[in-house]
DNA sequence: CGGTTCTTGCAACCCGTTTGCAATCATGTG
DNA sequence: CACATGATTGCAAACGGGTTGCAAGAACCG
């Protein structure tokens, strides 16, 4: 409904980004190209909702180690080739970014399964700026996230894993 | 700006609730009125921003047990006295509720000091129920924090601990 | 006042995440 | 293309918020 936040004009979670451009992007940032960060690469960048360190530890099927995992994400991160979220239980999900993408946007989480929705609507930043103003805030920015239940488990089938409300 | 979400008519945290009122819903609730209990709603009665389980168990002052104070939180939370907020750094924080107030809104909080403020705005709650009509999801809600830096912050003098972006 | 049931304190435990350390590897330099 | 060197990895131990089993200690009811 809303432009989302002023920024994406299209929607990014569709693009798929060429693996080597991803590498392209940690070299441009004197980082390393290892094994374990090409496979953390390549398994994001073929998912389109947000993984958790686990998620990747798991696809990557004993590719590397789950610290090394974690240390990655949080080196991607830095570099802003990967967003973090959180989607309310304890652990962080991250997703790839685009270059011209800086990432914002939102999730509907099923409180039952789990299922998580890509959301790019968003309140106008008018609110946003007025808030700053009114409290002499500077470099505000904020976290959104919606949850519900998924017309499944609305219909009795439950099935996966549940999350917090 | 916006109407809160629809609740909110006057700002909840400009009340102090007595006491005594406090553990008579406990007890309608069939819990009873223990001291710590009792300690605990009183910390929380005289403070308006939302408090961890470590800040209310330091408040406390050696009264009762860490794990005391989680314990009742989550049966707080449960009785609807209590509610949760997730700031974003790993530490659940706790408000009073109103009886006649969800208790639901926002807060802005300084990255950088860890200054909290209290929002009762909200985005118009169309926004919402179109997410839900879209996604045929049911029993929608959100949660949304903003953060920034605050003017002291701002200005350089920083002083405590920080938080996460 | 006495019994029943709820609560508490304590210590052990869970789970996501971080970290120290020695071994290994990616890179640029010659 | 071989090397030196600092970045990165694997492993295991440590952390921090939060939970839980258990026996002792209250609230509350009649
Ligand atoms: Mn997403
Ligand atoms: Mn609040
Ligand atoms: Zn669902
Ligand atoms: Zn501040």
């Amino acid at each position: 409904m809303n432009n989302p936040c002023g920024q994406h004009q299209h929607p990014h979670r569709l693009i798929q980004q060429p693996l080597d451009e991803l590498t392209d992007r940690l070299r441009r940032h004197s980082r390393r190209v290892t094994g374990p960060r090409q496979a953390i690469l390549d398994v994001l960048r073929r998912h389109q909702t947000p993984m958790s360190n686990r998620d990747i530890h798991a696809a990557l099927g004993q590719g590397c180690d789950l610290a090394t995992v974690y240390r990655n994400l949080h080196t991607l991160e830095g570099v802003g080739l990967v967003r973090r979220f959180d989607l309310g239980d304890g652990a962080a999900r991250f997703e790839l970014v685009t270059p011209e993408d800086d990432g914002h946007h939102h999730h509907l989480v099923c409180t039952r399964c789990s299922l998580v929705v890509e959301i790019d609507d968003c309140f106008p930043p008018e609110f946003e700026q007025s808030l700053a103003q009114r409290h002499r805030f500077a470099r505000i920015s904020h976290r959104l996230e919606f949850f519900g239940v998924c017309s499944r488990c609305e219909a009795g089938e439950s099935r996966p894993g549940p999350v917090e409300a």
